[in-house]
DNA sequence: TAAATGTTAATTGTTGACAAATTTTCAGAG
DNA sequence: CTCTGAAAATTTGTCAACAATTAACATTTA
């Protein structure tokens, strides 16, 4: 699964939550590469704990799609494919729609008091990161913002599913949004989202989201295509 | 959580795959019912396995939504509230709804070849189905409805999501469909998402798909009060 | 009686040892 | 030199024992 939410205490309270934690950490941040074996025998040592300890973490993240398990061999750091980027962007992409819709719906029934001040607050932010182009300020607002929006929808269920998309899509997307013209867009389509969702259309907001994302995909394809022909020269 | 794709071998090459299959299927089967407690003693001996592979079955069950983990304490089956189905058809009516739009597009783009010809002959054996009411032959076949249109959706990922939530789901969905104006409702939902799949029109197949999920939910809740109905007299 | 405290039993968390499977090594044949 | 296959080494799967935590219950106190 990919999804802890009614799972209280697994993240610190406990030995394993903690080791799980911390690989889950290695994975995201680079230091373990995709395709690599984990070893549970290196790993306890490394970490100071026994192996059982181990190989239990690593079972109860084998759901989450950033661990393939298999009998007898071991676990290994999943390999995203580009045939796998799509249907994450896809699924993602499905649930953000919805999550922009229920906000919208939310909103028309005043069940989100502070939702569009701080929609707003965030567009200025980004606004400002825009004019004095200043990409790294843009990277964390820009996070905000689709929490804003799923934290919103009173679906903990689908923040869930889409946070751990998102951890794992951060293994192919290591540079992210970085030139002008990119944040530019981007601000462009969350505007529209934001619009939507406080004139509560849940139509408009559902579409805007759905764009937003098919638009990020787009980003990203060009992103990977300069990354090539970079990596070429 | 919740998505054993990539999880090759965990299903029954291993004895805690094992496990895990069995105990899922006493959650799903309702002899597990929400709320109680798994004893990690009990189930290893009523199962004649040691303690730590119940428990590695029972941590690689966590992340499905099945089972809540509370550290010291113990697995419990999850407990559905009616926020929860709601925010379960929500996520599903969009996945769902995507998978339409997807079909659609492959069915354009001559990506399945056998799609249209099978997507008729369930409608067919369906629309049987209804003609001589026969709700028992319904139910799988409208199964098969879903899982051939998230099968020929090119989104793995996808399915295997929708499978999960589809198993829990079950869980308060016992009774199911079953008297005829639902059924021949249901019906005339397909039909819509098959022809706007074969027209390969994806706009159409995702508003149908989705509609199809709205309209499930609106008809578990009269099923619902029906229950409670009964079960007050 | 009701709340608080201390004690005991039951259950989970963690570890190390053994069994089974896989990968690696390397000698011998072609 | 390459290929084959058996033995050795490594690694995963399973188990049983010990430690830590929680739940249950009796006892004390207000």
């Amino acid at each position: 699964m990919a999804l802890s939410t009614n799972t209280i205490g697994q993240g610190r309270a406990t030995l394993a939550g903690e080791v799980r934690g911390e690989i889950e950490r290695l994975i995201v941040e680079g230091e373990l590469a995709a395709g690599v074996k984990l070893n549970e025998l290196s790993l306890s040592n490394a970490m100071g704990v026994s192996r059982g300890t181990v190989r239990e973490a690593i079972r109860s993240l084998a759901d989450s799609g950033l661990i393939d398990l298999i009998a007898n061999r071991g676990a290994f750091v999943h390999e995203t494919t580009l045939d796998e980027i799509r249907n994450l962007y896809d699924l993602r992409g499905a649930i953000f729609a919805m999550a922009c819709s229920a906000c919208a719906r939310r909103m028309a029934d005043g069940d989100t008091p502070h939702l569009a001040r701080k929609l707003e607050t965030n567009l200025e932010q980004m606004q400002k990161a825009n004019d004095s182009n200043d990409p790294k300020a843009y990277y964390p607002l820009n996070i905000e913002f689709h929490d804003l929006i799923l934290e919103n929808a009173g679906n903990p269920r689908a923040k869930a599913m889409y946070d751990n998309m998102i951890k794992e899509m951060h293994l192919f997307r290591r540079r992210g949004l970085s030139n002008a013209t990119n944040i530019a867009r981007s601000l462009e389509e969350h505007r529209a989202i934001s619009d939507a969702i406080i004139a509560g259309d849940t139509d408009a907001a559902r579409r805007a989201g759905e764009q937003h994302t098919t638009s990020g995909f787009t980003r990203y394809l060009s992103q990977a295509d300069k990354a090539d022909t970079a990596a070429a020269d």
